[in-house]
DNA sequence: CAGTATGTGCTTGTATACAAGTATGGTAAC
DNA sequence: GTTACCATACTTGTATACAAGCACATACTG
């Protein structure tokens, strides 16, 4: 029994997933299966396939006889994100802190990678690389599962990142980020605890993350991209 | 532009999955689409469907042109379960204590329910209840999302709690756990954060669920129903 | 002019025919 | 007896035809 090479409905998801992931395809968007099977030049059924997981997963709404859309930006989801990431990853970050637990090497190497394509204003390969380097953090612990389920997740929050076409987080509001993931590593390499607590904090300031200035302008300039917009109100 | 009633794939995909997590069909147990075409007397299409959703999350496994199988229980999955309940629950119920917010009426009632489907011995209607106390009060305090990630992981322990058809833990190892929603009810009513924190810890004891004595000789009834059976072993 | 009814074109839902790959069991060669 | 090969039956992958329902525009009615 053999795993075969991916099918056309896997290729497929992954192509759909980006476009979506990026805001090729902005939310709200009619996505109708004859259009992408004309645009792919493949027949519905597999496309039809892949369509299902990703409307399971939240990234496209379909309506039964009248239309697939691309799903809207659910600032609900957005902001339960950085909650669900401050729990479940400071918890396996401390344990490495207080065990000073081997980092792999691999590491550093993204962290310059970062920088690298920060600098040159590579935006998706920078969130890209700020992805892989939890990714590793979490995985070397052996919490692969825990990672997938975050995983899962940061595609909705990447739609947050990407939305405007011209804008990037990185010069804007949160321009330290590559920085704090190398205090964080210091933090576990010397297992310095506490200081491993504020920097998670504020690395997730989930609190009030979706109502600074800053975000609520962005949000306004395209209020039909969002659903659960009510959030911001309170 | 109107939500029409459930299409057979969303039927399918319920009935398949609770064949699944309550084990009616085995770990293992080929089920290949013109089999479950017969049985339910409708199309490969809507039935591949729902089974692309399922195996996306790990109840089924796919083998191009080979075969479609009920995946095993994967027992890293199941370990990592309680750590991610714990981690993320406990802080929203702490929240809770600190703030002394009402617990809604409908709790009560399902307290009671369990108790009482307990005493009965109806095993799937007492898991189920126990889920839905866990729902109440997590969706009640806001944190829908949260939920509904945790929600999506526990078939999978479902299927733990019920391979073997003889076998319930409220009679087994975990005979208190009605009892332990009641405690962890008040102290949430009393501010009590401590003792909160207590209960959560024993009611998630994640650290050595798996490998308890009472679960070791449960997992060598049926060992071809495991993967990942070398975590036993540490 | 307002409101209702209806027809048309679009959408997704389902069934089925066919393509292509896998695993198995039997057969023949050694 | 052992091994290699091959035919066969089974699996999933894909394409397509048709069914059924929704939404909008249009025409009709009051």
């Amino acid at each position: 029994m053999k795993k075969t090479a991916s099918s056309n409905r896997e290729i497929l998801y992954k192509e759909i997933l980006n476009k979506i992931q990026y805001c090729e395809w902005v939310p709200g968007m009619l996505i109708s299966e004859t259009m992408l099977s004309d645009m792919f030049g493949i027949s519905r059924t597999p496309i039809r396939e892949a369509l299902f997981v990703l409307a399971q997963e939240g990234f496209v709404d379909i309506f039964p006889q009248a239309g697939s859309y691309v799903s809207k930006i659910d600032l609900k989801r957005i902001q339960e994100l950085p909650f669900l990431r401050y729990h479940l990853e400071l918890p396996i970050l401390r344990r490495m802190a207080e065990q000073k637990a081997q980092i792999p090497d691999s590491i550093d190497r993204l962290l310059l990678l970062m920088d690298y394509e920060a600098s040159r204003e590579n935006w998706k390969e920078t969130v890209s690389l700020d992805y892989s380097i939890h990714e590793e953090l979490i995985c070397s612990s052996g919490h692969q599962y825990i990672w997938n389920i975050i995983k899962g997740e940061l595609p909705h929050f990447t739609r947050f990142r990407f939305f405007e076409p011209h804008h990037n987080e990185f010069k804007g509001d949160r321009p330290r980020v590559p920085e704090e993931h190398s205090q964080i590593l210091q933090c576990i390499r010397e297992g310095n605890v506490e200081r491993l607590e504020t920097l998670m904090k504020s690395h997730y300031d989930y609190t009030l993350e979706l109502r600074k200035e800053y975000n609520m302008n962005r949000i306004n300039l395209h209020p039909e991209y969002f659903s659960n917009l009510q959030i911001l109100n309170y």
